[in-house]
RNA sequence: CGCGGGGUGGAGCAGCCUGGUAGCUCGCAAGGCUCAUAACCUUGAGGUCCUGGGUUCAAAUCCCAGCCCCGCAA
């Protein structure tokens, strides 16, 4: 059970495994999506047609006529990441083995939506996946494995996204047949160290130019790519959206949210302690652009006042 | 009919409201300058202003129709 990218590479994964069976894929309805708003299958889905699996789509997972068609399919195992509904007790008690669920962060840390983003935006240096027995709580199940990756500088939330993806569907697939035999004993999780990840909201991708450049930096690789960390550029008449996407702190200072040179390095900004590099930024209405691209057509004296 | 922006030399944009010589930054080419540079100076090449129709003495600009592109929507 699993609806975006996380979830479909860990369908990938398990579907090259010849020692499980897979007989059913379950995932959320489709939705209105694209510029007509026309239905598209998640990411999970379009995997599952390919490789001719059954898709189920239930509205609501709790209805009972979903339920009683997963019982009627007796699986031996649910394994569920990033499914986006919460599954009722009558769920987790179906199979004999249990469901496992595929997070994304070192459990009892971040717990919850928004696990990647949070670890880059509180400036972690190791996150990770965990495998874990589903339990009534918010990813709050035993612990069955772990497996760690430093956060590069370089990482921002796709990048770590799909390595973590990749790693998950791995540690999944090991973890399965080691935890069916009867190897594995469940670790509960402790309880200190426990932290949530809620989900994060696009109006906080809002720069705020007045904070340290390392935080803004990290903010800027949290929101990207989606939903964007953003600040806005004072216009003739209003003053339009500023998508930044790639940046780096640098040893300068200047006053906050004020451009301070523009060159073919980039646009400095002054921000609370040091400035920020942007190198490639997307205005309202406009595709993703480097920092050269955007300057060639942008007058943007320094001086000017972002946010 | 979900909301919005746009199609102007190779790239990014201005010009359109208020019709009248095609403009800016960058790139490219040639020459110059410099110990030197993703530096600077000079010169140059390169454009059916998306398409079709309409209005007009005159349309990138105004009107109608069409095609195409992009952003937002998790």
């Amino acid at each position: 059970m699993g609806t975006p990218d996380l979830a479909a590479t860990c369908l990938e994964n398990l579907l090259r495994r010849a020692d499980f069976q897979i007989i059913a894929a379950v995932t959320q309805p489709d939705r209105p999506r694209g510029r007509n708003l026309q239905l598209h299958p998640s990411p999970v889905k379009t995997i599952a047609l390919r490789a001719g699996l059954p898709v189920l789509q239930p509205e609501r997972a709790r209805d009972e006529a979903f339920i009683q068609q997963l019982r009627s399919l007796s699986p031996d195992l649910i394994t569920v990441a990033a499914f986006g509904q919460i599954l009722p007790r009558a769920i987790l008690e179906l199979p004999p083995h249990a469901c496992l669920n595929v997070h994304t962060s070192l459990l009892p840390k971040y717990r919850g939506a928004a696990p990647i983003q949070w670890a880059i935006l509180n400036d972690e240096s190791i996150t990770g996946v965990t495998i874990m027995k589903m339990d009534a709580g918010l990813d709050t199940g035993d612990i069955l494995s772990r497996e760690q990756t430093p956060i590069q500088p370089d990482d921002d939330s796709q990048t770590l996204h799909d390595r973590l993806a990749t790693m998950g569907g791995n540690l999944l697939s090991r973890t399965i047949p080691d935890w069916v035999s009867g190897k594995i004993a469940p670790q509960p999780q402790p309880a200190d160290g426990v932290s949530h990840a809620p989900k994060i909201r696009k109006e906080d991708g809002r720069i705020d130019w007045t904070q340290p450049a390392r935080t803004l930096w990290n903010r800027i690789r949290a929101f990207t790519p989606w939903p964007g960390a953003f600040t806005y550029l004072p216009g003739d008449a209003q003053p339009q959206i500023l998508k930044l996407w790639e940046a780096a702190p640098v040893a300068e200072s200047g006053p906050p949210g004020v451009v301070m040179r523009r060159d073919k390095n980039g646009i400095t900004v002054g921000c609370g302690d040091g400035a920020l590099l942007i190198r490639s930024l997307q205005k309202q209405a406009s595709r993703r652009m480097t920092a050269g691209e955007f300057l060639a057509g942008h007058e943007l004296k320094p001086g000017t006042k972002l946010g």
